[in-house]
DNA sequence: ATCCTCATGTAAGTGGTTACATGATTGT
DNA sequence: ACAATCATGTAACCACTTACATGAGGAT
């Protein structure tokens, strides 16, 4: 449902499926990602409801593109959408399962390995993002305050992205201390233990 | 897939589809709901695979309970993915590609709404979670310091939560903030533009 | 010659949802 | 009597992925 709405908005200027899919995968593609098989039935549906028209224009090579763009009604549907709220859908990260079910392996140092994975992965990405923020900044004079309008709404994307990564390291590095503390409170039990062992045998 | 690795991970004691149904609502369920007429066919999967086994109860009530259990085999491979380290899938936020897009309305009043409305929602679910942990500490005397592994497991995925919400709160403020700062913006160039429209009229 | 990019598509499979079918028991 | 809960399942659909098919043109 949703790649019918992006596609729609993408539709800035007429495009071909094939080129959707390149306008896809330097912005939006990030968070949203579309392979070809999905955009051409995606595209001929959104023809058949008259929210795009077509035609075919011969290419330079390879077969003829068929070109899109939005009507209308297509524009009125989009703004519909957009206007219609935020959509939620339940996220499921797959991570988080395996943490629940992770006092399986009775392990910590294991928990302990999956958590310090999962830090230096989002650290990785969040250096990434970063990275793009800067690189951004150093391009574009306009750049935060005077973007145009829709080069501000991608830069709020991007910032959730940050603030995301960012809120999920400062969980890992809650959950690594409190992983350790917890295994030192092991460790001195079972020393504890150990001595009340020694004690009984003496 | 994941699922199937869940229900594994649920089944501590045998169970039928319907208890694990009931089972996932409670806990895991909050991230990671299913229908039962996904339940079944997965269990039946997991059966012939060898990673359960069933045998048919009579019930009190309603047609026989099929209760299954973890085998030897079911273990080693719940334990083999928890050690894979963690998995990750895309994370499509649907909300996301609707402020992407939002530009196609040229009304930045609807992206403040937008984000008054996601600012609200998180606030809320924000409350939700803390509520949830402030019930657990008050019923819990182990909490949080001396949990059950199990518990322990759970307790790191509902913080988790709460540092999501957390970081998409600020990213909220600091959104609307920028939001503002923009139609302050867009308001005095109106307002020197229409200035110099005067000015060109006197 | 061979491979890469351009450009279109189909088919099969995955993981999940919604809707439907069946039927016993218990509580109001 | 009627609804709710217990308990099983099938069928159809949806969004998306992976793999495959086809073929022109330009680069190495």
């Amino acid at each position: 449902m949703s790649l019918d709405y992006i596609l729609l908005g993408l539709l800035r200027e007429p495009a071909s499926g094939y080129d959707l899919k390149g306008i896809l995968g330097k912005g939006i593609g990030h968070f949203w990602a579309a392979e070809l098989s999905q955009i051409y039935p995606t595209l001929r549906r959104l023809e058949k409801q008259r929210f795009l028209k077509s035609r075919r224009i011969a290419s330079k090579r390879g077969p003829s593109r068929v070109v899109y763009e939005t009507t209308a009604a297509g524009h009125e549907e989009l703004a519909a959408w957009l206007q219609a709220g935020p959509q939620f859908q339940d996220m499921r990260h797959i991570f988080l399962a395996q943490i629940y079910l992770m006092d399986e392996l009775c392990d910590l140092k294991q928990t302990l390995q999956f958590f310090e994975n999962l830090r230096m992965r989002w650290a990785f990405r969040l250096e990434g993002l970063k990275c793009v923020e800067k690189e951004w900044a150093r391009r574009d004079p306009l750049f935060p305050d005077r973007l145009s309008s829709e080069s501000f709404h991608r830069h709020l994307t991007l910032r959730m992205g940050l603030h995301s990564y960012r809120g999920w390291l400062t969980w890992c590095e809650e959950s690594i201390r409190r992983i350790q503390a917890r295994m030192e409170q092991e460790a001195a039990t079972n020393a504890g233990a150990s001595r009340v062992g020694d004690d009984t045998f003496l």
